[in-house]
DNA sequence: CTCCAGGGTTTGC
DNA sequence: GCAAACCATGGA
């Protein structure tokens, strides 16, 4: 099915934004993102096959330098029906909010923005970001992603597709209990007892992450933090990705780099409002496509 | 071999 | 209360 988006969306940059673990880039221009029990497979349509109103659309480009009027609206080739994607993907990329529109405050957020527009805050399934985020605390992301595939191996229910032979989703809370010895097998290091609570808490208290979609960003926050393992940055990355709190902003290793070379160590995002999360996100992935500045 | 990773908890003053 | 030490191990 074809569909099409009026607004920044770059495949690319969402995938090695950091903020999932699981999506894939397979092929040049084919993407795979999994959330729940769905898979979705996606790929952009080049431009100059997309519709009668190309051939316009390039004398618009050529005469006005750079500001031609459709310049974010693409078509995308997706896997799902219309019906999963009206009704859970354009969810998922968080379609409904104009990224367009994102007030820029200061030159270095420009400047971030530039880099990075493109990226969407995806909403996430709850149990699967706290785990992944869990897991996150010192290491790197192809780490993380390491750690997240090893556990989807070992407890996940198992999705054979056609382009995939075998495609494993994330667990369940119920599916570590059994075999639950594996976990050790999932290179968790010391951060195996913080996920077991994890597992144990969803499990003892099953509408736990349901009842945070109904809290104030605060308690949301201070709800999160009961796990063990979950400090202030945890709880924010999971309020952002899962419950797309956007006006929170974790503060990682990276952001307090750029808080102290940027904004001479003073935290910004108080001043960029109720969409701090995006603006955090769009700085995270500046720094990560530019380690060298710091 | 060495160094660091989208931090959090525990310990020592 | 607050800074410092400690944590386990994959990637590069």
């Amino acid at each position: 099915m074809k569909i099409t988006i009026d607004d920044y969306f770059d495949l690319d940059k969402i995938i090695e934004s950091g903020q999932t673990f699981r999506a894939r880039k397979l092929d040049e221009n084919l993407y795979r993102f999994i959330s729940l029990d769905k898979i979705l497979y996606i790929s952009k349509i080049p431009d100059n096959a997309t519709s009668d109103m190309v051939s316009s659309d390039i004398k618009d480009a050529d005469s006005s330098n750079n500001s031609c009027r459709n310049a974010t609206s693409a078509s995308y080739e997706v896997s799902c029906d219309s019906n999963e994607w009206e009704g859970y993907w354009h969810n998922y990329f968080d379609l409904d909010r104009s990224y367009k529109d994102i007030p820029i405050y200061d030159d270095f957020t420009g400047k971030c923005y530039e880099v990075s527009k493109g990226i969407r805050i995806l909403r996430q399934e709850p149990f699967e970001m706290l785990i992944s985020f869990i897991i996150s605390q010192r290491k790197s992301i192809p780490a993380i992603r390491t750690s997240i595939e090893e556990i989807c191996i070992r407890f996940g229910t198992c999705k054979c597709t056609k382009k995939d032979e075998k495609l494993y989703l994330f667990p369940t809370p119920e599916q570590f209990l059994i075999d639950n010895d594996r976990l050790s097998e999932c290179k968790l290091g010391y951060r195996l007892p913080y996920v077991q609570d994890a597992i144990n808490k969803v499990n003892n208290e099953p509408s736990f992450l349901d009842e945070g979609f109904k809290m104030s960003d605060e308690d949301l926050l201070n709800h999160l933090i009961t796990i063990k393992g979950v400090g202030v940055k945890v709880a924010n990355c999971v309020a952002l990705f899962a419950y797309n709190r956007v006006g929170l902003a974790p503060i990682d290793t990276w952001i307090n780099k750029i808080i102290d070379t940027h904004y001479n160590g003073l935290s910004p995002f108080k001043k960029y409002g109720d969409v701090a999360g995006i603006i955090q996100q769009y700085m995270f992935f500046y720094a990560l496509t530019h380690k060298d500045e710091f």
